[in-house]
DNA sequence: CACAGGTCTCTTTTT
DNA sequence: GAGACCTGTG
């Protein structure tokens, strides 16, 4: 233990050996916060003598807990396998399917994901008569979800709504979706932690049974809680105030989940006695890695000062590359890898590509199986959500729980009984006029009127469904997926519904894939039984860890958070795309700022490699675009920065566009790009057309009246204000707005 | 009453 | 480009 102290430096030392009270870390960047904590639990141990099974380490995805589990065990020698280590919801699922009943839950509740919540705010708000046209489903649900991350009731909701049209819809499909939510015995991710606040708040034994278990409580990535995180933390550390939080303002991505930034500035004010260390030396990054991210995270306003430094090496310039399309960008990236692994010691598994969304993988993914190079996806398409995973796990879901009306009526049809929309919707009336589940109200088929021949076809459903239950007490997980399979015919299914039969042969390989993990859970587990299973599968968001092949990473840059590669791609660096579209049009600055931490964490994931690059044109949404080099790229220093030979060609004439009789002025600069130089000459206002103050046409949105026009490099920005459509803004290229 | 094919909309990030 | 929704047909 000395040993691991000494690898320490004084401030990480500090925060290891501060064992008692409230401690709140705040930890830069690569400054080796989860060594902090990891080396903190094991002086706990084996200095201070606790009992490893006092300790909890809570995380914010599955992929860090899976890496502080096994970071964990490698370093504590004897007893690290009864440290608690886990993510907030799992924590509160295991809490809960022993005492939800407490609080009138069953305690086999199902979890319902987002494809399932949506389902239910979408019939919740057909049965209340409400036009989706006024307020769209993905409103409704993200109202009902940041309620629930606030800790507000559907009563609550409802009695705040004031003369406010809206919330008081918003409040009543919020209590309709919780009754319903209550019927099914199902909960969604944001109920595990309001429940389980519910439950220690109304059962005060269960509550003290919790806080002597865990008596040592700490949470990584805390800018990431939201309030009902944070009160949930607060419970349970409120006896014995051993709690560390570690936390980097600057990384906090996650406000549009809820993220309460308060959490952390105000931590001190609700843990009094609070010893406050600071983690400022960077482990990880080259010193002008390290410099690129400070200059571009100074631009915030909303943040704590702080000093990163490190004693690394400088490091080569970062490097930005130019491309014609996305296409183009990611054959470049893809080579660019290649000639790395071949020539610079750099393995497959060190690269990762970082994007802003999900959607840009596919074409890197096109890309790396051309030129035959390793790589992984994370995140996108959940296995789980595979249409034939979800269809088998609903099979279970309802042989587990039949309560969960949604899961009952995916597979009710599928594969095709001749079950249709008429007859469901006769059954969910049935359901509703006596208050009892869908599932009941099909055990009645025969009393519900003029269902006509459609009865037997039902009985026939309930009948398999009870066969399924009582082979499941007998037969194991592995077995039970497999009859499932069999008796419903449902691979002779996959063929009926797919044109291509690749895609068929995908699906049944998927489905091989999910035996093995029912097998691989059977294993595992002390005492397999399918609600656990069925629970863990609830939780697990992408195919997790990072197994030990040699493969690039490739990720959103939510996802890459805590994590780390010698050499990290940051590709789509275009305005409207990184940042956001969304976040220049919010007219909230702060949804802004949260880009430039996106982007500040993307940088900081790199060691020693870092190439930023931007194609000009690029289709999004089955539609070309084009689009400004990211304005975050333009915060970086010239000198910092190196641009090709193809990329300085493609700049120029990038920066050229608004004035074409200009002579290139690049051409005479070094290597690097001169930003400030080149768009300091944009094309004069007059060509426009129009002015501020004149009202315009645009072609979808209408008239309007020009209130802004900022120069942004090679186009300008023109804000309207459309007499229908609000205040827009648009670049003038594409807006097409012809003065009236 | 079920199903197939055509039209429409909507786009960020995740436990 | 993909998915949800609607409409016409068998």
């Amino acid at each position: 233990m000395d040993n691991l102290l000494e690898k320490l430096n004084e401030q990480q030392r500090k925060a290891v050996m501060h064992t008692e009270g409230p401690l709140l870390l705040l930890a830069g960047a690569g400054s080796g916060k989860t060594r902090v904590l990891i080396h903190r639990m094991a002086y706990l141990i084996e200095e201070c003598g606790v009992n490893p099974y006092n300790i909890l380490a809570i995380t914010f995805t599955n992929k860090a807990a899976g890496e502080m589990r096994e970071r964990v065990d490698s370093i504590i020698e004897v007893g690290s396998e009864s440290i608690w280590v886990s993510t907030f919801h799992s924590l509160c699922v295991r809490i809960l399917r022993r005492y939800i009943d407490r609080i009138g839950y069953e305690n086999n509740f199902t979890i319902y994901d987002s494809d399932d919540q949506k389902q239910v705010v979408k019939e919740v708000m057909k049965r209340l008569d409400i036009d989706t046209k006024f307020i769209k489903e993905r409103r409704a649900l993200s109202a009902i979800s940041r309620a629930k991350d606030e800790l507000i009731t559907p009563e609550e909701y409802c009695a705040s709504a004031g003369n406010d049209r809206e919330r008081a819809v918003i409040g009543r499909i919020y209590r309709e979706y919780q009754s319903q939510l209550k019927k099914c015995n199902a909960l969604d991710f944001d109920d595990l932690i309001v429940k389980t606040i519910e439950l220690f708040k109304t059962n005060a034994d269960v509550l003290n049974a919790y806080q002597e278990r865990f008596k040592y409580i700490m949470v990584d990535e805390y800018q990431d809680t939201n309030t009902a995180q944070f009160g949930l933390i607060s419970l349970l550390a409120s006896k014995y105030q051993n709690l560390c939080v570690v936390g980097d303002d600057d990384q906090s991505i996650y406000k549009f989940r809820g993220a309460n930034i308060n959490n952390i500035l105000q931590f001190e004010q609700v843990f009094e006695d609070t010893t406050v260390i600071k983690l400022e030396q960077n482990y990880r990054s080259t010193q002008n890695i390290l410099d690129v991210a400070n200059a571009v995270i100074k631009n915030n306003t909303y943040r704590k000062e702080k000093a990163l430094w490190t004693e690394n090496k400088e490091g080569e310039p970062i490097s930005l590359r130019s491309f014609d399309n996305g296409f183009d960008e990611a054959n470049g990236i893809a080579r660019d890898i290649k000639s790395k692994v071949s020539v610079k010691n750099i393995k497959y598994s060190d690269c990762a590509v970082l994007y802003r969304t999900n959607a840009q993988s596919r074409t890197f993914e096109e890309s790396f199986i051309r030129e035959n190079i390793p790589y992984r996806i994370f995140g996108g398409i959940n296995f789980y959500q595979r249409r034939e995973i979800k269809d088998i796990l609903a099979y279970l879901k309802t042989i587990d729980n039949a309560h969960d009306d949604l899961a009952v009526r995916r597979i009710l049809n599928v594969p095709k009984r001749g079950i249709g929309a008429a007859t469901v919707s006769r059954i969910m009336e049935y359901a509703v006029e006596n208050d009892i589940t869908f599932y009941n109200a099909m055990l009645h088929v025969k009393d519900i009127p003029s269902i006509g021949k459609a009865a037997a076809k039902i009985e026939a459903f309930t009948y398999m469904i009870s066969s399924f239950r009582s082979k499941s007490t007998v037969m194991s997980l592995k077995d039970l997926v497999i009859d499932i399979i069999n008796e419903t015919k449902y691979i002779d299914y996959l063929k009926e519904i797919d044109e291509d039969e690749d895609d068929t042969n995908e699906r049944e390989q998927n489905l091989d894939e999910f035996i093995s993990k029912a097998v691989t859970y059977e294993d595992g587990a002390e005492n397999p039984n399918l609600s656990e299973f069925l629970e863990e599968v609830a939780l697990i968001a992408d195919i997790d860890s990072m197994d030990g092949s040699d493969a690039v990473t490739l990720m959103t840059l939510h996802s890459a958070k805590g994590l780390e590669f010698e050499n990290v791609y940051l590709v789509g660096m275009e305005d409207g795309l990184f940042p956001s579209y969304m976040s220049i049009t919010s007219d909230d600055s702060t949804d802004l700022e949260e880009e430039r931490r996106l982007c500040y964490v993307g940088i900081t994931r790199a060691k020693k490699y870092l190439t930023l690059s931007h194609a000009r044109m690029r289709m999004m949404r089955g539609e070309t675009t084009y689009n400004k080099v990211s304005r975050f790229v333009k915060e970086i220093p010239v000198e910092l920065m190196f641009s090709d030979s193809g990329a300085r060609k493609s700049l120029a004439r990038d920066f050229e566009m608004p004035s074409p009789k200009r002579e290139n002025p690049v051409k005479k600069r070094t290597s690097y790009v001169m930003y400030d130089t080149v768009f300091d000459k944009p094309a004069s206002a007059g060509s426009l057309g129009y002015a501020v103050g004149d009202t315009v046409k645009h072609v979808k949105f209408g008239v309007g009246t020009v209130t802004d026009i900022v120069n942004g490099g090679r186009d300008y920005e023109v804000t309207v204000d459309f007499e229908t459509a609000g205040v827009k803004k648009m670049f003038a290229t594409f807006a097409k707005l012809v003065k009236m």
